[in-house]
RNA sequence: GCUCCCUUAGCUCAAUUGGCAGAGCAAUUGACUCUUAAUCAAUAGGUUGAAGGUUCGAUUCCUUCAGGGAGCACCA
């Protein structure tokens, strides 16, 4: 019995096995007496109500043991990704009797009314005839027509339906008769089509590979419920319709900006996660301990300063993609851990950044949807045009054109920040007028837009400009009010960088700006960095952009979730 | 941190004014070798998120708590 079994080595393994080669990790399971086995794992047990569905699965389990059949599987060589099987359905053909071999239509295009079942009729008695191919996946849909099995197995690539009948698998019968929905199986046999013209592997062979022991959801309508969906993306990956390919499409963009900065001889590297000062932005930082050395810590909020230190230690093109973590609010653009792309261009500076900025997006495009793609994206009910040169306006334009009033007019904007209750007592004025920006205008940005010329004093990392010190040469990229990217020319001289880090941190009294003083980076400041643009790329906010998302949550594989209970 | 909304079977959802907690999928048993959200017959499945209160009676009304969602605040 199970003679197919016993040629592969390496899965289906017969039990009882010798115990060199137990890989089990119950070894009573390896025992031939079923008994022993349930009783054992009702004791190991963590819950004692192990529901009705569970308890059904887990005797399926125990009859795959008895069948001699290792419920957990192990290496299966040589499968081919479903994708690159369905890629043969052209090599199917129709062998009539005569010994013709017939083409099959196509049926990306056959009429509605089409009968495959009429077709091979009309050509006489004669056999499917496809190649010999090798699957593996999950099963996600199981028909059962009595002897005949309609099974759809899913994995990285796509879905395909086998067609299991009892005759042609032979003893395998007995493992097929055990499947349950979720479980992962291997499969030899011929690609063919049925009658319906669906493609499907005539399985010869089928191998057991994983037992699952939880219910998946509903086949139809899969997992509702936002909660479950993030706290289980495993089960989300399976079984939501687009998410899979969307958490593909982000390591194409991620890849794709990475080979864009490559190109141009941008050196990635690695900078610390652990600082003992959190610079380089105004956040809130987590904080930690390190026991041996007794110091508290921060995990990082930017990666700027040390990619800065790097650029005078010589790396003249120099980027970093990793995560940060912000102590702040949890909503529809904010993650607490997110990830950052800073990059940093010795000689250049703010206009260079938007190019690059610009390539890098349009490059990601262009990954997605292969060259020469249009660059108009759809988002929620909107389009987005990403075609370059994005616009580029001045927050000047902007603040006068969206808040109707004269940015330089310092009464008027406070009596404009008074009226959407901003709080103007003893702030700066720039300040005061930020916050009317980002009241005002920033939800306006429908973008992609640059804006471009901020005003210096809430800018203290950049450089002003050189015939009017109150504008810092600064951009930000917007996209429907979303920050998507912001770059500097950045500031190299090392005393007024201390002086503006002692002063001029917006908002904040001079104790609190002393507190984010990183004194080994004015230090390094002072041998001198070369003048340069710097800028910074939220990545998951362009995953979302560039793939029709509209909560981070849904592009951060495992976004922050409060711990579940009773686990 | 604040406001509002949601939580019912493994999953997706019902339940009238406060009056016996229901369906589909999944599961179990049976039939079926061309189905495709297969179909048909039968069976089983519940501490209605938790605790308390009002009531003859609570999924429904009230209070507190937990988790989640939307919005606000925070995020140079």
């Amino acid at each position: 019995m199970f003679a197919s079994l016993c040629e592969l080595p390496l899965t289906g393994r017969p039990y009882p096995l010798k115990s060199t080669s137990l890989n089990f990790h119950r070894p009573e399971c390896a025992q031939s007496d079923m008994a022993t086995v349930m009783t054992d794992q009702a004791e190991t047990s963590t819950d004692d109500s192990r529901s009705p569905l569970e308890q059904a699965r887990r005797e399926k389990m125990a009859r795959l043991i008895e069948l001699g059949v290792d419920p957990w599987g192990g290496r299966f060589d040589d499968r081919a990704m479903i994708g690159d099987i369905r890629a043969r359905a052209a090599e199917i053909v129709y062998r009539t009797e005569d010994g013709t071999e017939h083409s099959l239509p196509d049926f990306e295009n056959v009429a509605e009314d089409f009968n495959f079942r009429q077709w091979k009729a009309d050509l006489g008695k004669g056999q499917m005839a496809g190649p010999q191919v090798r699957a593996a996946g999950r099963i996600v849909l199981h028909r059962n027509k009595g002897k005949l099995h309609f099974v759809d197995i899913r994995d990285m690539t796509g879905d395909l339906q086998l067609m299991i009948g009892q005759k042609q698998v032979g003893d395998d019968w007995a493992i097929v008769e055990q499947l349950d929905l979720g479980d992962i199986i291997g499969v030899d046999g011929m690609l063919g089509r049925s009658n319906t013209g669906e493609l499907s592997i005539f399985a010869e062979r089928i191998h057991f590979l994983t037992k699952s022991i939880e219910t998946p959801p509903d086949k139809h309508s899969g997992l509702q419920d936002p909660e479950l969906r993030q706290r289980r993306r495993y089960l989300d990956l399976i079984h939501t319709e687009g998410m899979l390919p969307r958490f593909l499409d982000r390591t194409k963009i991620v890849r794709s900006i990475r080979e864009t900065l490559n190109e141009q001889q941008f050196v990635e590297v690695e900078g610390p996660t652990l600082h003992s000062i959190a610079g380089g932005a105004a956040a809130r930082p987590f904080l930690t301990h390190h026991n041996a050395l007794d110091i508290d810590l921060t995990l990082r909020i930017a990666l700027e300063l040390h990619l800065k230190r790097l650029m005078v230690g010589g790396i003249e093109r120099v980027y970093e993609m990793g995560r940060v973590y912000r102590n702040e609010g949890i909503d529809q653009s904010h993650n607490p851990e997110f990830t950052m792309l800073e990059v940093y261009q010795a000689y250049g500076d703010y206009c260079s950044m938007m190019d690059l900025t610009e390539k890098c997006i349009c490059g990601a495009i262009e990954a997605l949807r292969g060259a020469g793609c249009d660059y108009q994206l759809s988002w929620a009910d909107k389009t987005i045009d990403f075609t370059p040169p994005f616009e580029r306006r001045t927050y000047d334009e902007l603040f006068s054109e969206h808040a109707g009033v004269d940015p330089s007019d310092e009464a008027a904007v406070a009596k404009l920040a008074e009226s959407l209750h901003i709080e103007t007592k003893g702030r700066h004025p720039d300040v005061i007028k930020n916050d009317v920006f980002e009241a005002k205008v920033e939800d306006a940005l429908v973008g992609p837009i640059f804006v471009i010329d901020y005003p210096s004093s809430i800018c203290p990392l950049t450089k002003r400009k050189r015939d009017n010190l109150a504008i810092a040469e600064r951009f930000e990229l917007f996209v429907h009010g979303m920050e998507v990217a912001n770059a500097y020319t950045e500031l190299n001289d090392p005393d007024l960088q201390e002086e503006l880090f002692r002063t001029q941190l917006a908002g904040m009294n001079e104790e609190d700006s002393m507190a984010k003083m990183d004194t080994d980076f004015i230090r390094a400041l002072r041998y001198g960095m070369p003048p340069a643009g710097g800028l910074g790329i939220g990545i998951d906010r362009l995953v979302m952009l560039l793939t029709d998302t509209q909560s981070i949550r849904d592009v951060i594989l495992f976004p922050l979730l409060r711990p579940e209970k009773n686990v």
